[in-house]
DNA sequence: ATGAAAGCGCTAACAA
DNA sequence: TTGTTAGCGCTTTCAT
């Protein structure tokens, strides 16, 4: 057809004054349709989108974003593991990303990286994005606000990590608090004199957040406080945790940061005869996919990172196109306790029963496929 | 400092120019230095970069790319699951683009969205990458080739999927066909007289190729080909199954998908008192981190993700610098079946050494944390 | 409701 | 080895 529409110099696709020429308006018409802009009547508009289509028309967001100063996409910062958690709280800002209009770029902080996340960010700050995900963010040991250190200035969003003292930057994420409350004080009720805590590398706030969370339960309850275990979250770990366990007969329940080394450690407890949920009593976190097949299926707590990510996104986004309003304000998502076989009362002494909301199942989760009985965390 | 040097009108960043004019230099020459550019004496270059340094300057990517009509970026095509075997790949791919200084776009295709990935691709497009990698694309059901479809002007890899004809466009991964054979041809090698599979989703491309590998086994070596049995994924479809073929006496080896239904599926042949290995064998398919774990730790084959994702970007990488040269060859990443417990002669006759050089060792994996004996893929 | 002109900050030729 | 001059394709003002 019409084709020949003297494409530009060089590059050959074309630009909106081509459009414009075709459609016979002015280059900002285009403009402003393609930018939903008002006043703009009707006819022009279809006569535009026409014009657009038939050139094969596609809006050069480079050239937008230098000329608006803005790019319209969010960067996020990993860690770049394939853990079930963050990749989980990945894939969970992908779609809550998708879904405002922003685009995505990623950089992952090198594993390990004494830097920490610092190069990371300036690496998207460089590529200009309007605003940051940092997802479950590692302390890289230094001195002073990781974000006072950062320099941004663009909003920041947290994904699992503790407060973070800037204006303009925002924390989202379930209370790792009350979800090692949770699973800590389900154990208690069922009667175990105290509860084990295997933890993730401490470096995480992840795990340091959920080692505190079990900590204050026990003191909360007048319990002793065992040693921290601390683990790796690799299953090889809960492993090597399970062997030195095994051999403790005061061990009857470990909360475990992560259901990779839950399963480590219930395989070096079943291979030390010490059986679960019989002798001890195990409970994981995460939920992974295959959490309710492994034997014993896995008691284990639920986040919903969807959730998590789609509210935290939201949240940033409002501040980026808002900075003057109020930030949009935190929900607290659930938190589930998914009861299944690889807990139960003590070996010696019976549960008793502290009259709390959550009931010990014996034969949760067993077979069935999803089996999965819900408890909702307590707020 | 001299830090009042005069911002540029508007944003207050600032821009080359300022640079230049704090280094004495012209603005062509900070451009020079920033590109990395030839002919700049060590002198001036100091100078330009203390400049910088002194003005917190840094490069604004957006005119960059509109000038330079490339933006140094790489866009993913991502299905947005959590999936061990996909996020291990997306994992891959960001460690290995940030190595070439490339910065990296993710979009995915909205789960089960039938129109595909050409959405995915496009909004990419729109936002201009330079090139385009698509993670294991699943069949649209549409006509044509998925390349041609596309009608793409940047290079394309597809990792894990089948040849695709596009100039310009490159495929990565491990031949599908030699990870399901080595599988097969072990437990034939053990004896069975034939192995069931228990496949994935048939839209996805790799789990049509891992059941075309064990079909081209099976006939290879003159054995029946048992129904095929498809699941998606998921522990849950694995148990499925497993309840299934538990009532086949005829079942003595299954070859699975993947690890998390090869794990749903031994719960199921478990609990229906069909005990693994010594009643039925089942190799599994990533080596997920608890796979040497579950009960009995799990007999799987590993493919190197990063190694994989490495070599595709360096070669897509290398069409998008070099358009004229020939493309980089591709090399065959190492396939590593891992011996462990789930997997064992079939309980009538016993095994006939056929000569072949995957030895079974019986106690492989069993209880040792890493315990994993390697045998390399014959090529 | 539409248009004209002026940059956004850089790279790309081409000089010098 | 360095500088000059034009744009890249869009969004902004400000007119109309």
């Amino acid at each position: 057809m019409t084709r020949g529409a003297r494409r530009g110099g060089s590059s050959g696709a074309p630009r909106s004054v081509d459009v414009a020429r075709v459609a016979g308006v002015s280059q900002k018409t285009v403009s402003r349709v393609f930018n939903d802009e008002p006043y703009v009547s009707a006819d022009v508009r279809r006569r535009v989108l026409e014009a657009a289509d038939e050139l094969g028309y596609r809006l050069n967001n480079a050239a937008r974003a230098l000329a608006s100063g803005r790019t319209r996409s969010i960067g996020v910062v990993t860690l770049g593991t394939a853990l079930y958690g963050p990749a989980s709280l990945i894939m969970g800002v992908e779609r809550a990303v998708r879904d405002t209009g922003y685009a995505l770029r990623v950089v992952n902080t090198m594993e390990g990286d004494p830097a920490g996340v610092a190069p990371a960010v300036h690496s998207l700050l460089d590529q200009g994005v309007d605003g940051i995900v940092i997802s479950e963010p590692i302390d890289d040991g230094r001195d002073g606000d990781l974000a006072a250190r950062l320099d941004v200035d663009v909003p920041v969003l947290v994904l699992g990590a503790p407060p973070f003292s800037t204006p303009r930057s925002l924390v989202a994420g379930v209370d790792a608090d009350v979800m090692a409350r949770t699973a800590t004080e389900y154990l208690l009720d069922l009667g175990h004199v105290t509860v084990h805590h295997l933890a993730g590398p401490q470096r995480w706030f992840a795990a340091r957040d959920r080692a505190q969370g079990w900590r204050s339960a026990l003191v909360g309850n007048g319990r002793a406080v065992p040693p921290v275990i601390e683990g790796d979250w690799s299953a090889a770990s809960g492993y090597a945790a399970g062997r030195r366990l095994a051999s403790d007969a005061g061990v009857t329940a470990v909360f475990t940061a992560n259901d990779d080394m839950a399963i480590g450690l219930i395989r070096a407890l079943t291979e030390a005869g010490r059986r679960v949920p019989e002798d001890v009593s195990v409970v994981g976190f995460d939920d992974i996919p295959v959490a309710a097949y492994v034997t014993p299926p896995l008691t284990t707590i639920r986040q919903p990172f969807d959730v998590v990510a789609q509210e935290g996104i939201k949240r940033l986004v409002h501040i980026i196109e808002n900075p003057q309003a109020d930030p949009l304000p935190a929900s607290e998502p659930p938190v589930d306790l998914i009861l299944r076989a690889s807990t139960g009362p003590p070996p010696t002494r019976p549960p008793r029963d502290r009259g709390r909301r959550i009931a010990h199942r014996p034969d949760a989760g067993g077979p069935a496929p999803p089996a999965q009985a819900t408890a909702p965390a307590q707020n």
